[in-house]
Formats: structure tokens, C-alpha cells, sequence
DNA sequence: TTCTAATTCAACCATATTGTTGAATGTAGT
DNA sequence: ACTACATTCAACAATATGGTTGAATTAGAA
């Protein structure tokens, strides 16, 4: 049950990974926004903001709804939460030291006892 | 203090976005590995996993200690940590459905003072 | 119908990414 | 000096990504 939603985190990873899109992100935390509204602090065409936002969407970052003749966007949290939940597996190697301490020793004995036991005491 | 980090955060999620890297890190979860051992499960050649390596580690996701003429890689959990506190700042969204809804009405207060005030009552 | 506004589509370009293969590097053992 | 091993480097190819521009779409307003 560990790494069973890859695609999922492949392309919500992935939208992540670009400072524009996760500003676009920063922005709909305050509330839903158009199309133009997102694209408006970038020095890029609409045309470019528009990939932006579709990438978004196409991770289930951001919804969209057609609205007169505009599309209103908003976040979207759950792809979020995914992401958060796989990192928070890991949560214990920079939280509790003595767990990363624990793996670590155990690993050397595993180690050692598997190649050369020559040097121990 | 929101978004100082943003370089670091590119290269951190894009690392994250291949299931191959994702997989190398969940290994590593594990205890150290050589660069042989991790490239082992994956159906591409040494060169291919040694750059995939390379990408972890210039996120900064791992570290590599030369022993003898092997390289030994092991997890570095702070840019996960770092990952994982951006993706926290977006919490308040899937845990608590209060917060959305009230940022959402404080949202539409704002707007509808903005533009026009005609409709309310 | 025609005008205008918001957005996407299509074609294109430059660069990045991901993979390949074969040669090069560095180091221990013989 | 030679061999073997672990890894990287270099050159290349295919595909993906992120940007541009201009035309197409869609729907209310005049």
C-alpha cells in the first residue's frame, strides 16, 4: 500500500515543481480566480498561463468553472494532501533523530554481519 | 517568509515527480545504498540510474560518501521537510472545511466590494 | 448581425529531460 | 604493469516542457 497512486504523484509532483505554478496555488489559497486574474503578475502570455493552469488542473490541483464567459478556478486540496501524506512518510528521518540513528545502526550491522566480520572488537 | 525557498522547492518536487527517484528514496528509507544497488531493480542502464542519482542529489534529497571506489548514498531528510512544511502551509484546506469556507465568504465580501455593490439586499 | 472580451487552439521554436552506447576514470588486487 | 570493478563522462537521439504568435471559439451586448 506504499507507492500504490505513482501516476497520480508523478504529475502532482511534477506541477509542483515550477515557482509559477505554485504561486497560482499561493493565490487561489485566498480565494478563487479567473483565468486573466491568475495570469496577470506573470511577465507571460495568456497563451503560456493558460499551459499553467492546465497542468494544474490536469494534477486535480485547481477546478475550473465556466462561468459566463470566464473561468473561475479554485483550489482544489485533496492532490495536496496526497503529496503531504508521501513526504509524511518520511517524517520520521527529520523529526526523531534517534529513529534515523536507529535505522542507520541497524543498517551498519546488517552490513557488517553480511560482508567482511573481521574488524568488530 | 512565504516563498524565499523557491529554487530549492524546484528542484526538490521535480526530483519528486519520477516514480523511478521516488523509488530510489524509499529504498534509502531503508539504509545506505551503492549507486549499483539502487540502479539494480530498474530496467535501464547503470548511466541512465547513475543521473537519476544525480538529480536526488543535487535536490539535496541525498548524500553520497565515497568508501573505497563504491559510492555510498544515504537519505537527507531536510528538503523533505521543507516539502513537506510548503505543502503544510495548504493544511488548513483538507483538514479543516470551516477555514475554506470562511476564506471563500471573506473572499466574496471582498469582491463584491470591489466591483459592484449593487446586489447585496 | 456585429462587436467585444475571455479563453483556448495550432503551429512553431528553444531548451531540458531521459534514455542509449562506448570510452574514460580511479582504485584495489595480482 | 595488468586486470577487474564501480562509476562517470561524452555524444547522441527521442520526447517533454515552456514560451511565442495569430487564428478560432464562445457568448453576451449593441
Amino acid at each position: 500500500m506504499v507507492e500504490l497512486e505513482t501516476p497520480q504523484l508523478n504529475s502532482i509532483f511534477h506541477a509542483l515543481g515550477d515557482a509559477t505554478r505554485r504561486s497560482m496555488l499561493q493565490v487561489l489559497a485566498e480565494g478563487e480566480r479567473t483565468v486573466s486574474q491568475l495570469a496577470e503578475p506573470f511577465d507571460m502570455s495568456l497563451a503560456a498561463a493558460s499551459k499553467h493552469i492546465k497542468v494544474l488542473e490536469n494534477a486535480g490541483l485547481i477546478r475550473r468553472e465556466v462561468r459566463w464567459r470566464t473561468h473561475v478556478c479554485h483550489l482544489e486540496p485533496s492532490p495536496l494532501a496526497t503529496a503531504h501524506d508521501w513526504l509524511g512518510h518520511y517524517e520520521n528521518f527529520w523529526t526523531n533523530r534517534l529513529d534515523i540513528l536507529d535505522r542507520l545502526l541497524r543498517d551498519e550491522d546488517e552490513r557488517a554481519a553480511n560482508s567482511k566480520k573481521g574488524n568488530d572488537k
